[in-house]
This record gives C-alpha cells, sequence and structure tokens, in this order.
DNA sequence: GATGAGCGGATTTTT
DNA sequence: TCCGCTCATC
C-alpha cells in the first residue's frame, strides 16, 4: 500500500506533469492517477452511506463549521468519517487533527472507528491520533510544557474529594467556621472562577465576576497550597493550558502549527475556558469543526455555556452550518413526542428531528398512587418484556435523582429480576483504592500533601491527632511540604519519642518503596505497598464482609493496573497509571452484555440508547426539579426540559413514562401533581392502553402553568374529588405569621386575600422570594 | 484509636 | 428518611 502522500503537492506535479509531457514521469503519474482513483472510490464509498447533510458534514473540511446533530443522527460516524476524509484528501495527517470529547468512552468509541476505517483503506497510522478527553489533550499537553508554568512534569491530579481536604486546611489554618463557610461552597465559587478562565489575580481585576474577599483569600492559599503540591486540580487542567497557551506565543505557535484541524464533540458542554482555549488554538487557521446539540445541554450546573453553540455563527462568521436532524434511532412516535416537548424551549437553534421509521407503540404513560406502586408497574412490565423475548440488557430504567432508586432496587430484587446500578458508588472512589492511589501518589511525589495526610495513618500506625497537628503547624509556619514537615517534626522532638519514631518509620517507609520505584513496575509497586504497609495483611485479620469485599476491589484493582499495563507496555509508568485513573470514571467501563436491567439517572443516560426505556418519577418539584422552580430563571426550567428531551430520545421501540401521586421525600408524604412535561406529549402519541386513563386535572394544571410562575399549583377555582389532594381544613392565615413549607421552608405570611376556601397567602420566605399559594391547598404548617 | 450518638444536609456529577 | 461527618467517650 502506498505511503501517505503529500497530495497537495502530487497533485501539481500532475498539472505539471500534463503541461510538460515528461515521458520519465510517466510511471509516477501513473501511480499518482491510480492512488488518486483508490481515493476517490474509497471516499465516494464513504460518501455513499450517508444521507445529504451528513455527506456535507463529511465533505466540508476546511474553515469553520458547526454540525448540529439531533439525537440518534448518526453523529459519531460523521465524525469518523470526517476524519477519514481529512486524512485521505491529504488535508492532514493523523497526527494534525485534535478530536476532542467529554468522555472517556466517547473518546475511545471514536478513536476506535477512526482507527478502523483508516486501516481498512490501508492507510497506516505512523502517530497516534490525538482522540481524546479535553482533559486528558490538557494534561498530556501540559506534561511537556507545564515548567513554563513553574510546575514539575510530574504534576498530580487532585479529584473533588482532594480539593475539600486542601479547602479544609487553608480554612482551618483561616480560622474559618466551617458551619459558616462550608469547604464544599468555596470550592464550588473557586470552580466557577477557574470555569471562566480567572486565576486569583484576574478576580480582582475584572468585574463580571464577583467574589467576596475571604473566598478570594481562600482562593489565592488553595492555589498556593496546589502549587506547593504540584498538583493540578481538574479545573486546572484546562485553565492551566489556556494560560499556558495564552503567555508563551512560542507555544501557542507550535500547537497552532500541530493542530490544523480541531474538532469538537459535544461543543453545548463546553464551559467558558475550554471555550477560550478552542478559540485560541483555532482562531488563525479557522479549521474548527465543532459538534453538538444545544437540546441536549445539561450540564450548565457544572459551567457548560450552551451560549458557546448558540453563539458559535457570531465567533466564527463565515462558519458553515449544517443541521443533521433525520434520527436512525427511535420509532416515530418517540421522535415526535420528544421533539414536542423540547419545542417549549427558547434557548434553541432551529431544529427539527424527523424519522422514516414507522410509528411503532405509543408511549405509556402510567399514574401510580406512590413510587411503591410505580415501582411495581415497572417491574410488571419488566415481566412482560420478558416474556415476549427482550432482553434485559435492552431494558434501562431512568430516574431524576439517585434517591429515587432505591425503591426499584428493593422491588427488582424481591423480584429476582438482576440489575446494575451506574454512577452511585464510584470504584475508584472506594476507600481501600483511594488508600492505594494516595500511597501511589506520594511515593511519586512527596510533596502531595492531600495523600500524606490521608496515608499517613492509614493502616493505624499510632500517627496520632496531636501528631499531625504539629506537622499542619510546621507545613504552615515554614511553607513546607508535610512529608517534609514530618520529618522536622521528628527531629526537633516537638512529640512525645514514639509518635516521633512512628514518623521517621513512615518517611523511611515511603522513601524506600521511592527509591525502588526506579526499577520495579507499577504493578510490582503496588504489590509493595500492600505488602510493606501491611494494607491487605489488616483486611485480612478484620474478616468481616466489608473487609472481604475491600480485598476483593483490591484485587480487581490489581487486574486494572495489570490490564494497564499490557495496553501500555513500556509507557506504563506510575506516573500515567495515576493520570489514568484520576481522569477516567466509572461509567466508561459500562459493560453493555451483562444480562440485567440497567439503572441510572437522567443524566448519565446521554449517550446511550435501550430499546427499553422508563422514565419515573415525572411530578412537579421531582422532575422538573424543585429548585429548577424555586427560582424564577427560566433557563433552569429549560434545562430541565432539555433532561427529559435527552432521556426520551434514548429509547428506541418502547418508551414508559410514569408518576406517583405521592411520594417519600426526606421521610414525608409528599403530593405532587405530574410532570408539566408528560402535558407537553401531544394526547396523540400517549398509549391509550396505559393501565391508568390520564386524569383530567392533568389538562387543568396545563392551563395555570404560566410559563414565568414556577410555584406549585394553585388549585384555585378545582374542586378535586381525587384523593390525593385532600382538603384540609380551612383555618385562615393572618399578616405577619410564621409559617413552615415543605420544599421552601420558613417565612413570614407577607400577604392575605380572600378567607375561607378561598384563602391566598403570600409568603416572604428566608431567602427573600415571595411565593403566593392557595391557603387550603399548600403544605403550610404554622410555627 | 475505635465506637456511637447527634447533627445537618439531601438534584444532577462528562473530568 | 437516610447518609456522612464530627465530636465525645472509653
Amino acid at each position: 500500500m502506498p505511503e501517505r502522500i503529500q497530495l497537495q503537492k502530487k497533485k501539481k506535479n500532475i498539472r505539471a506533469i500534463n503541461e510538460t509531457n515528461d515521458f520519465d514521469n510517466i510511471v509516477e503519474y501513473c501511480t499518482i492517477i491510480g492512488y488518486q482513483f483508490f481515493i476517490i472510490m474509497e471516499i465516494e464509498s464513504l460518501l455513499s452511506e450517508l444521507n445529504a447533510p451528513q455527506r456535507e458534514a463529511v465533505k466540508t473540511l476546511t474553515g469553520p463549521l458547526l454540525i448540529l446533530a439531533g439525537a440518534g443522527s448518526g453523529k459519531t460516524r460523521v465524525l469518523t468519517f470526517r476524519v477519514a476524509n481529512l486524512v485521505l484528501q491529504g488535508e492532514a495527517t493523523p497526527g494534525q487533527i485534535l478530536a476532542v470529547t467529554f468522555t472517556n468512552k466517547a473518546a475511545r468509541e471514536m478513536a476506535r472507528r477512526t482507527e478502523s476505517l483508516l486501516m481498512g483503506m490501508g492507510i497506516p497510522l505512523h502517530e497516534p491520533l490525538w482522540i481524546s478527553t479535553f482533559h486528558s489533550s490538557c494534561a498530556r499537553l501540559l506534561r511537556e510544557d507545564i515548567h513554563r508554568l513553574g510546575y514539575q512534569p510530574f504534576f498530580v491530579i487532585y479529584d473533588d474529594s482532594d480539593q475539600l481536604s486542601v479547602l479544609k486546611h487553608v480554612c482551618k489554618n483561616l480560622n474559618l467556621n466551617d458551619k459558616v463557610y462550608p469547604a464544599k461552597s468555596f470550592r464550588h465559587h473557586i470552580s466557577q472562577a477557574k470555569m471562566l478562565g480567572l486565576s486569583p489575580d484576574k478576580v480582582a481585576t475584572q468585574s463580571f465576576f464577583r467574589m467576596d474577599e475571604t473566598t478570594l483569600e481562600v482562593y489565592r492559599l488553595y492555589e498556593e497550597e496546589l502549587r506547593r503540591a504540584n498538583a493540578l486540580d481538574f479545573d486546572d487542567l484546562l485553565l492551566k493550558t489556556y494560560e499556558l497557551l495564552k503567555n508563551f506565543p512560542d507555544v501557542l505557535k507550535a500547537y497552532r502549527e500541530k493542530f490544523r484541524f480541531i474538532l469538537v464533540d459535544e461543543y453545548q458542554d463546553t464551559n467558558h475556558v475550554q471555550y477560550l482555549l478552542i478559540k485560541l488554538l483555532a482562531e488563525e487557521h479557522r479549521n474548527i469543526c465543532v459538534v453538538g446539540d444545544e437540546d441536549q445541554s445539561i450540564y450548565s450546573w457544572r459551567g457548560a455555556d450552551i451560549k458557546n453553540i448558540l453563539d458559535f455563527e457570531k465567533d466564527f462568521p463565515e462558519a458553515c452550518v449544517i443541521k443533521l436532524e433525520e434520527n436512525y434511532r427511535s420509532s416515530k412516535n418517540i421522535v415526535e413526542a420528544a421533539s414536542h416537548v423540547i419545542s417549549n424551549n427558547t434557548q434553541r437553534k432551529n431544529k427539527t428531528l424527523f424519522t422514516q421509521s414507522e410509528a411503532g407503540s405509543k408511549i405509556s404513560l402510567q399514574a401510580e398512587n406512590n413510587e411503591y406502586d410505580e415501582a411495581r408497574f415497572v417491574v410488571r412490565k419488566i415481566g412482560e418484556l420478558r416474556r415476549n423475548s427482550h432482553s434485559l440488557s435492552d431494558i434501562a430504567i431512568f430516574y431524576r435523582t439517585n434517591a429515587q432508586s432505591r425503591v426499584l432496587e428493593e422491588q427488582l430484587r424481591s423480584n429476582s429480576i438482576p440489575y446494575r446500578l451506574i454512577g452511585s458508588v464510584k470504584f475508584y472512589e472506594r476507600k481501600e483504592i483511594k488508600d492505594i492511589i494516595c500511597y501511589m501518589r506520594l511515593i511519586l511525589n512527596t510533596n502531595d500533601d492531600v495523600a500524606f495526610y490521608r496515608v499517613v495513618n492509614t493502616p493505624t500506625r499510632g500517627i496520632g491527632k496531636s501528631t499531625i497537628e504539629e506537622v499542619l503547624k510546621m507545613t504552615s509556619t515554614h511553607k513546607i511540604s508535610a512529608f517534609e514537615a514530618a520529618g522536622q517534626v521528628a527531629m526537633q522532638r516537638l512529640v512525645h519519642s514514639g509518635a516521633c519514631n512512628k514518623l521517621q518509620n513512615f518517611r523511611y517507609l515511603i522513601e524506600t518503596m521511592k527509591d525502588e520505584l526506579k526499577s520495579a513496575s507499577t504493578s510490582e509497586i503496588y504489590l509493595r505497598i500492600l505488602d510493606k504497609t501491611q494494607y491487605a495483611q489488616r483486611l485480612k485479620e478484620e474478616k468481616t464482609p466489608e473487609s472481604e469485599a475491600r480485598l476483593e476491589n483490591l484485587e480487581e484493582f490489581q487486574n486494572a493496573i495489570l490490564q494497564f499495563e499490557e495496553e501500555r507496555e513500556e509507557e506504563a509508568t506510575l506516573q500515567a497509571f495515576l493520570e489514568e485513573m484520576a481522569l477516567i470514571s466509572d461509567t466508561d467501563n459500562l459493560n453493555e452484555n451483562t444480562a440485567a436491567v440497567t439503572l441510572m439517572t437522567l443524566h448519565l443516560s446521554k449517550g446511550l440508547e435501550y430499546n427499553n426505556v422508563f422514565i419515573v418519577g415525572l411530578e412537579e418539584g421531582l422532575f422538573p426539579s424543585g429548585r429548577s422552580l424555586a427560582g424564577d430563571d427560566p433557563n433552569l426550567l429549560e434545562e430541565e426540559r432539555r433532561i427529559c428531551y435527552v432521556g426520551m430520545t434514548r429509547a428506541r421501540h418502547n418508551l414508559f413514562m410514569s408518576y406517583a401521586k405521592s411520594r417519600c421525600v426526606y421521610g414525608q408524604e409528599e403530593y405532587r401533581p405530574p410532570s408539566r412535561f408528560v402535558d407537553e406529549i401531544p394526547e396523540k402519541y400517549i398509549n391509550a392502553n396505559a393501565s391508568i386513563k390520564r386524569p383530567a386535572f392533568l389538562d387543568r394544571y396545563a392551563e395555570k402553568y404560566s410559563k414565568k410562575e414556577s410555584v406549585f399549583p394553585n388549585y384555585e377555582d378545582d374542586n378535586f374529588t381525587d384523593e390525593s389532594f385532600s382538603q384540609k381544613p380551612s383555618d385562615n392565615y393572618k399578616r405577619g405569621e410564621r409559617v413552615r413549607h415543605p420544599i421552601f421552608g420558613t417565612g413570614s405570611i407577607f400577604q392575605v386575600e380572600g378567607s375561607g376556601e378561598q384563602q391566598k397567602v403570600s409568603v416572604l420566605f428566608a431567602d427573600k422570594s415571595l411565593k403566593k399559594f392557595m391557603a387550603k391547598a399548600a403544605r403550610l404548617e404554622r410555627v
């Protein structure tokens, strides 16, 4: 097979040969013509598998391109074909293409498919493809150049819990009361700043993002701590890369030249710093292709900025826009019902999903009395599906909040239906795994204070609180690492001699393993840790079910290490392993072929598809969530609607939606009306055979939900006979009385209108929000 | 340093 | 309700 030919140049040669009739070059000429013919055939065969807009997207190689890819519209296929086409046409070598995704799973899938496409065409891969997640691309880039920012190349990545641990230390040093200033809120604000691309200094000098003095001070100290530990948090991976490119023109120039073509998947989920980063890399050559679906933007609370995709054409006015609107996944009823729901949003591009597939079954809508009945309904239906020879692996149950899984699990278990729960307990966040990882981190980088504090007394080796206090004091007064401070504390005999020895022993333990690191493999280090720290030994001695489970997890962890070594071969360094661990998530390893029903939150369902989908808990205040209704931010509600859209469009054939009239929330029975999203599905797509008829009051609610009104329904002139909305004895409220509402908390009566059955009250809640209720119906109680 | 009472907080969680 | 974290206690 021909080597990759620089086709551009050759094309010119062909023209030259044509003009000069140079006979000597005829052979080369024929080779080129042959090759070109081969290429054309390959491209034609690629394109023949696509519909018109898809083809257009694959053929548009240069300049800014926005692909609006509706759910199930063959996005990955277009992306991979387009990469292949870039290479085939000689526009770029594989190494000149940067493709970023949000999940490892998506990256792996895209890399796999692209590679097999290219291999299938006999295009050898001389350089690795840069198809990876935003975060791991950045980590890779930073490994090369982070020394410019004053970090060591072997930086560690701090996850959320590591961040909290640093912040707790910072707060302690500043004498901040953790009740008034919870570490979590600092983490949130710092993350927000970082996602906006703002370092502490920048926060102080700009005006569009405000941060109070205390938080800014905490941010500063937090940064200092991370720098000293040579650690980056998740946001840093993006922010520091941005700063690197922004502040070092030569680095920027090099990467602009390297990545001549940039592809961004799930563009609707990019946050501001990702946007800045992409823009910085692409604004010169402008070969930037972004793919996304504004209707599937469900991560705004993590900083995703839907404006990035909505305003792409403003950033790149010459952009070509292609809409992929044909859905190949779901039956027509599902596609159209979902389209109707999402059409209620305003923050979107003008795009309508359609399909040529058959109408299929109608959506089954189920009303139940409570969450237990709802779960029983799901189980019953699963039984039916099974009898109709649907495999359990083809069935998924989605819910808005993790807490909802409990009742479902109970029912599934008692009916012996195997299930697997995705996302609730994360493997790599398990205590024993994290402990071992922290040992690894400390061995690699003794400046990693978080790791130090975690393992210094795990398993217990008699290093107690007061000793740790001394170490902490030492670190903050001398600005040294905890590992070093431990040495100082021991040397200066600042604690009793037993403790001094224990500190020294611990240091010695780490130091020896650090020495061994030079010759040992990652799996050897792992075994050494288990052995020398007596971690495994202690667990074995415990002999409790928990310790057994932990040992099993450790075994699984060992398998992961071995597999990693097999895959990466000589590149399987401890550092690379730790990086992989930090950037991986559980859902990445989701094995689709287990014969079990899958349970997960709607958020996690994005990107997946199942023949049979259950969406449960469609109730106002749950889905859409109470918080999206509480404020008056219509964007929050729109995001909830997108979540609904995402969930619905996961289903290929059967979609079951259900709601319960009452549900236990935080131990209290609550009555909630059906979700407005249910009502946004036109009647004709809903299964008339649903076992309970759609209650008439649903339609009456609909009229009352004006888009702005986010309060729970005023039951005004409805006289329900429905037992779920039992009437309370009417007792008149007076202005100034204190009341409590199960959702909004306590407040005082601000205004009273009418009396008796018709009395309406306005309540001013602690968060200064004013809400109006029908007194007899609202769940208010006097306090 | 392990254990239990007591308290507060409780959407969603790609990396 | 239920989980996790802190703090007091032995």
